[in-house]
Formats: structure tokens, sequence, C-alpha cells
RNA sequence: GCUCCUGUCGUUCAACGGAUAGGACAUAGCCCUCCGAAGGCUGAAAUGCAGGUUCGAUUCCUGCCAGGAGCACCA
């Protein structure tokens, strides 16, 4: 965080405050991690009846006895059943038809001691269970309430170090829509791993090196007007940037040029080290305000200057080690690595390429925080590098056992094809985010009755969540159409169904006199509604959900679980009011499960990096 | 040319190899004197084509068709 303006004015100073900053964060992660306090995820009632299956099937056959491995859901509309797990893994294992397996399971379920299942049935390969409702029902409330905004967390994970890089914007370029997919991803996915126990390291890896800046160095040294430059830093470093690469296509010596200062920037050139400093500079001041409207934040922001000490060394491990070597022209290339296309290490003039940085950075996060996993959260069209990067560090021994994963994602189309800052189709997030914001803010003076001082915040938070969730309510691996329309769209199937749901709650709660959250329940089952149930079911799964989403690197399974949610919530709420119920233990009952369904609502939400507002 | 990704209602997205393929937008209707209608309820509407694997395929394999991305001195 602390290494936007340091005060540095070499390379070397640079380097050494950053370091300083790393020892720095080494330790509070470390600390941490050892007071941080976990949640047991046993204690969870889903987990509960998990393992009473799991007990239950190891009495019957001897299966593998992992309760990760029972696969529980909740079963489709046309079956009457509280859960259902299947049992078409274990089928396989025993070599029996899962139509009779479920059976024999299911009898011998029925005629067993039995805890928190009241009765099974069978049904091809699933075992519909009927749960003891009594005990499960007030176990679920009173874990839901009792942990507030860390229901759902767990300690699964505990001990385990990811280190997240993502968002990872290039200097001196606007932030566009492009970047947001995987600062959004990113963020929810530091979100998500935090909560099952992980300790999560967010790094920025900005695009702040390379042959660019000889580009832009070039470019505003011939070209740049700093009065233009103060007035709108981004714009007029881009536009510098769009010259130059124009210029470059009418006279290639230009970018002979640009490699040239590169070259010497790298080596340390005083004069260039202070303009590249300056660019850094004021571009990181502007990502920060979209980092503060999105309430993104990182533990550290170690862009890829920050990895070129010592580059000599590692291509001579890499040639002693047979991986490396020269080519013809004296630049130094990898060939025949798992059957990948040959890729080029270091260019002739000695000066680094992107992919031996990212060896660099490899060995140095190896090194200072040793993480289990590494995940990459970038676009899917660097999948080959990124293929070729672990490949070349796994032969060269420089990752070791670390876990590392490309999570990539769909590009954002426009027309379908790629935006692109050159043919000026790139769209501006600030413009989309201005946008939203606007008709949002019109939605509200629609319905009125919003004072002004709420009024512009209230349409920032409803504008920013439904740009986030849009993103991430969608699988990654796909590409994005861009679609003004749907991405100002604030009904069904945006962010503002569930904070509406949301609001929905708190304004009941306040109507009750109740505070959120309170404390104790109690521990007496009042259902009058079968939907009543069935939302207390629902609301067990959401650990199972959190999980589930970390273990795929999907945030969308949260959205969808919430979509869900506020679906029953909002049927429930329909049928019944909660105001009128007349019996004073049903209703502090019901108000005790909306209360949950709001707390699982917040976390969800929060989990994806979206506030909730108790009013809109 | 080679490699990878994606083809699902009109549109845009879901669906660990599993039960009747699910939502949203649009569309045809219904529901506010009643806890917030930014809501609820009821319709119509889809797995690119051809084979294969098996108890079972939108999902896995092969071929074809269509769209997108990548393939050394950019990141």
């Amino acid at each position: 965080m602390g290494n936007i303006d340091t005060g540095y004015s070499s390379l070397t100073e640079y380097k050494e405050s950053v370091e300083k900053d790393v020892k720095n964060l080494v330790r509070k992660k470390g600390k941490e991690k050892q007071e941080r306090d976990y949640i047991k995820h046993s204690s969870y009632a889903i987990s509960r009846i998990k393992e009473e299956i799991c007990l239950l099937f190891n009495n019957k056959y001897d299966l593998t006895g992992d309760t990760k491995k029972i696969n529980i859901s909740l079963p489709p509309k046309h079956i009457h059943a509280d859960l259902t797990v299947s049992v078409f893994d274990y089928s396989k294992t025993l070599r029996k038809s899962p139509a009779l397996l479920a059976r024999e399971l299911a009898d011998f379920i029925n005629t067993s001691q039995k805890k928190y299942i009241e009765s099974v049935s069978a049904n091809n390969g699933y075992i519909n269970i009927l749960i003891n409702k009594k005990e499960f029902y007030s176990q679920i409330l009173s874990s839901v309430l009792r942990l507030g905004d860390k229901y759902g967390f767990s300690d699964v994970y505990k001990g385990k170090t990811v280190l997240i890089d993502y968002s990872s914007p290039n200097i001196a370029k606007p932030f566009g829509i492009g970047h947001l997919r995987s600062t959004v991803i990113g963020q929810a996915l530091a979100n998500l791993y935090y909560a099952v126990g992980y300790s999560v390291i967010r790094d920025n890896h900005l695009g702040d090196w390379g042959t660019q800046f000889g580009a832009l160095i070039y470019a505003y040294t011939h070209w740049g007007d700093e009065a233009v430059i103060a007035a709108n830093p981004i714009e007029e470093l881009k536009n510098l940037y769009v010259r130059f690469t124009e210029e470059a296509r009418e006279q290639p010596a230009l970018k002979e040029e640009a490699r040239k200062l590169f070259s010497q920037l790298e080596q340390g050139d005083e004069g260039l080290v202070i303009l590249w400093k300056k660019f850094r500079e004021l571009s990181l001041q502007e990502f920060q305000k979209t980092y503060d409207r999105l309430n993104v934040s990182f533990d550290c922001m170690l862009g890829e200057s920050f990895y070129t000490e010592d580059f000599n060394k590692v291509i001579r491990d890499l040639k002693e080690k047979g991986i490396a070597k020269d080519s013809e022209d004296g630049a130094v290339i990898v060939e025949n690595l798992d059957n990948l296309p040959s890729f080029l290490l270091q260019k002739n003039d000695g000066s680094t390429i992107y992919i031996l940085r990212d060896v660099i950075t490899v060995m140095y996060r190896k090194r200072v925080f040793n993480p289990d996993v590494v995940l990459y959260v970038v676009g899917s069209e660097q999948k080959l590098n990124f293929q070729q990067l672990f490949a070349l560090c796994k032969k060269a021994g420089y990752s070791g056992d670390i876990k590392m994963e490309h999570v990539d994602f769909g590009l954002v189309l426009i027309g379908g094809v790629k935006m692109s800052t050159r043919k000026g189709t790139l769209v501006n997030l600030d413009e989309v985010l201005k946008q939203v914001i606007a008709k949002a803010r019109d939605l509200l003076l629609e319905k009125g009755e919003l004072d002004v001082s709420v009024l512009n915040k209230t349409s920032d938070t409803i504008g920013i969540s439904s740009v986030i969730y849009a993103d991430l309510k969608q699988n990654r691996n796909s590409n994005i159409e861009f679609d003004w329309q749907k991405m100002l769209s604030l009904e069904s199937g945006s962010s503002v169904y569930l904070q509406y749901t949301y609001a929905r709650i708190a304004s009941i709660l306040t109507k009750t006199n109740v505070a959120l959250p309170f404390k104790k329940i109690d521990p007496i089952y009042f259902v009058q509604d079968a939907l009543e149930f069935k939302l207390a079911v629902r609301l067990s799964l959401f650990p199972e959900t959190v999980l589930h989403s970390v273990e795929n690197n999907t945030p969308h399974f949260i959205s969808a679980y919430l979509e869900e949610l506020a679906a029953e919530f909002n049927n429930f709420y329909t049928q019944v009011s909660i105001l009128k119920t007349a019996d004073s233990a049903l209703q502090k009952s019901r108000i005790a499960l909306i209360a949950a369904v709001a707390t699982t609502i917040r976390n969800g939400l929060s989990l994806l990096n979206i506030p909730t507002l108790s009013r809109l």
C-alpha cells in the first residue's frame, strides 16, 4: 500500500522502501494468522447432518469416510424432501446400480439410530432426507444469529496461505471495463478465501515496467505538454502513447528508440527514473480513486518494476539447467518446453521481457511469502503465457510445491470483438459508473421521499454495486458482450434485487423494534408454514456454498445462491405477514428467521464486495 | 497453418456425468385499502450438426459448422 509516494529518487531507494513495507506485511500476516478466531466448520448444522450420513454409510459399507465427499443439496421442486444425497460416486466403487445402492442404504438408515435425520427414502440414485426439524431448525437459526457477519466462515483451510494477483492495471493507461473484471473477481476471491480460513495476500501486480515506458518517455519528451498533463494526467498519457504507436507505424525506427530508452531506464538512468516515477504516481493516484469507489484494497502493490533485480543471475541459472539458451542474435530463448511454443526471455539488448520478470516474481513470492496457492486473476488471452511460465518454473524448481493457478476470465467484447485502446473502443469504467449512478439517482427521485443528503450516497452504492454484480454473477470463463442497457438495468437479476430484499427485511425489523443482531433465540421449533422450514434449510447450505465457490474459484455460485434465497423469501413475504402474526412466540420465531435471512444476504453480498443498505 | 475458449428459449446468462434443462430481460395475462410493487403469481419459448462412450450426455470423446482469443524482442 505504502509505496505510492515514498520519496525515493533512484531505483535502489525505491526497492529498499518497498522491501521494508513487505517485511512489515509478512509480520502482520503472520500475526493475524496466529490471533484470528476461526469458526469450526464442523459446528454447522449441515456438517452434523453430513457426518451422520457419513457414519451411517460407513456402517453399512466400508466407504471412504470422508465427510467432504458427501454430496448434499436441495432436492428439485417435485420431490418432497428437505435435503438430498446422491450415491452415484459410491455406486461406481461398489459396482452396484445406483438405484439398488440407494435403496439398500435408505433401508439401513431407516432402521438405524439417528439424531438429525427423521427418515429417508430412495429414488433412483438419490436418498431423499426428511430432517428432524426441531433439532435442525433451532440449530441453524441460533448459529446464524450468533455468528452474525461471520456466518458462512469456516476453518477448512486454516493455516494455508494464498497470494492473489489481481487488478494489475497498466500504468499510463485508463482503467477500462476489462480491468474491472480482474479487480472484482480478484477481490471477491480474496474475500472468499479469507472466509474459509486462508491467510490472504492481495497483490496488485502493476504493469509499471517494460518497453511501453520507453515509448511513453519518447512521446513525453517530444510531444508532451506539462499543463495538459497536469489537468488530466491519465487521458493525456494515453494520448501520448496512442500517438507514439501511430507514428511508430510510419517510422519503425521509433520502436528502436523506445527500446533503447527502456534499456537505459532499466539500467537506472537518473533522468528517466524521475520521469517513470512521475508517470507511475500520477496513474496510481487516479487508480486509487477507482479502488476507493469499488471498496477494493490490497496488501501490497508490487508492480513489475520491483522484479528486475538479478535477472542475469536467473538467466545464467536457466542456461545451466539447459532450459534457456542464446539465440543467434543474442537474445535468450526457451525451446521445447512441454510441447509449448518457444518464447523469449531476454531481448538482444539485454533488457527484460515480461515473462522473465514473472519468473523472478514467482521466486520472490516463494522466498518471501511462501504461499500454498498463487492465483493469477488475468484474462484468458494470456493463457499460453501462464502455461509457459508455470512449466518453466516447475522445471527449474522455482515454484516448489506452490499450486499456481491461472484464474482466467473471458474478454469484455464490444460488437463481438475485443475492446481496444488504439481503436478507441475501450469503454471507460468511470463513464460506466457515472451513467449507472445517474440512473440510480433518477430512480430514487422517482420513488421520492429520500432527503438529498442520503440520495447521493445511496445512488453511488446502488450504481457501483450493480456494475460489480453484473460481472460476478456470471461464470468467469465466457466472454461478456458489453451492453449499456444491461449494464444500466436495476431490476430483478441485479444486485438491487438482493439489496431491496434486504431493505424490506430491515424495514420489518425496525418496526418490530428488534435490533440486529440479536444474540439469543429460543431454541424452540415453531414453524407453521412449510416455507419457513425450507428457508431455514436453504440458510444452512450457505457455508457449503462458500466452500464450493472457493474450490472452483467461482464467485457466481454465491450470487446464484443469494438470488434463490431472496426469491424464496419474497415468496414467503407475500404469503405471511410477520407484523400481523398474532401468536407472539410464532412471531418471535419468524422474526428470528427473517433476521437470519437478512444476515445471510448481507454476508453473501459482502463476500462479493457489495454493501447492503437498510433503506433504499 | 497450429493451439486454446465458447455455441442452451427472441436476447443475455445458469445447470459436481444425474430426477421434469433453471433464472433475468423482452413477451401474453393476473395481484397494491393489507410488513417497501425496485415485489409476487400464471403462460408461451432453447441444448449448432453428425456419430461414439454408459444404467444415464447440455456436460466426456471424435468429426464438421459458427464466433472469439493466442502463437518470441508488447504485457
